[in-house]
DNA sequence: ATAAGTAATGAACAACCTGTTGTTTATTAC
DNA sequence: GTAATAAACAACAGGTTGTTCATTACTTAT
């Protein structure tokens, strides 16, 4: 029986299409793009790529597919349960250990994530990385952070607050170039989202 | 000399073609919605969709041009300067009563700004959302509120943490129905924001 | 009320992009 | 070495785009 994932020629040709994508994205957006942009910029027939995918929205459905099963199976990996995640981390609220793993998964992948999470990127993506990111860090918490009516506010926009939150941070910290290491960038975040914005401002004792 | 914009046919025709806009948004999303569509829900013909717009994207612009003119204007017109709006509210650290004017002005156009904000809507639009709902409610704050180094953590990270955290907010409101009256909602917004996600949901004293 | 000015219409146009088809070429497994 | 398999290709029909032009319908200023 043949391995098809391994012929070569596949492997270069759906590397070169998805690296004129992630150029692509950047230049003019993923709107603007036809499948011949793709083609031309990757140097191959455009026949070929519909050999590949059905259209540019499928390209790129499994390039963010891709990208979220490896978040998925290295989080799984590595923490298989929260609690030991949490555990750990010496009695946070917030799993310090998981969050570096998911920003070094990112820092590998910046390329593609700061195309998709741009200002011209794919904003249903970002829905679901979002949602991915909540559930990860905060939506298994064994305190179970969210409930129907939280102490102040209703649970609902919790979640959104925080998952947005999450975002924000990761895009801005793609645009402006990655300076800070994943081990820094963990330790912002987590220490926003548990001291909240003001104090971490050093407006509120 | 006459006044080209009080002709009421350009008037009928320019709603009917945002209105079509905000319908096919919300069924199809921005990406798949070619010019033809739009003609034919707002039953016009399509030469008298070139004469208003050069195409799809410029009419998009246009739009979510007018919806940042109003709220900059409705902002300036009620609280010509924050610290104006931060007096209103018996010194909190922000602008409560400020806030609520948003959430009404959103409240207002919340077919446009429910398309726009969703899953299929413009994720450079909610760039420039995140920008100015950042300034207007924070950013010009008399009490400096982001400096280049912060208490805890880098200014830019605040910055982004809570104006990407403000449009999660409003996108979660949106997208389940507005049951909550816009003064609600500025309270939600604030008490998160004031004092942290985990004190709001009880997990911290 | 009317005339002048302006917007909207329908039709036609070339240019372009799309997705499919049938064919050729290269690689791999036996 | 040969047969099976899949990538690469050129050519095609169908649809969208953006423009133009003559004609019709409507609005406004006088």
């Amino acid at each position: 029986m043949r391995n098809n994932n391994a012929d070569l020629r596949v492997i270069r040709t759906k590397e070169s299409i998805r690296h004129a994508l992630v150029e692509l994205i950047n230049e003019k957006g993923f709107e603007a793009i036809t499948v011949k942009d793709i083609t031309t910029m990757a140097k191959i027939n455009r026949g070929t790529f519909y050999a590949h995918y059905q259209d540019k929205f499928d390209l790129m459905a499994k390039c963010e597919e891709e990208i979220m099963l490896d978040m998925s199976r290295i989080t799984k990996q590595n923490f298989p349960s929260v609690i030991a995640a949490l555990e750990t981390d010496s009695k946070t609220l917030t799993p310090l250990s998981l969050t570096v793993t998911l920003f070094e998964y990112l820092n590998i992948n910046s390329e593609f994530m700061k195309a998709v999470l741009g200002p011209k990127g794919d904003l249903s993506f970002q829905t679901r990385l979002k949602e991915f990111m909540w559930e990860t860090l905060y939506g298994n918490n064994p305190n179970a952070f969210i409930k129907e009516e939280n102490f102040l506010v209703p649970g609902q926009y919790l979640a959104s607050y925080m998952g947005t939150a999450i975002i924000g941070v990761i895009q801005q910290w793609l645009e402006s170039g990655r300076k800070e290491s994943p081990q820094e960038m963990a330790r912002i975040l987590t220490t926003i989202t548990v001291n909240g914005p003001y104090f971490a401002a050093g407006l509120k004792k």
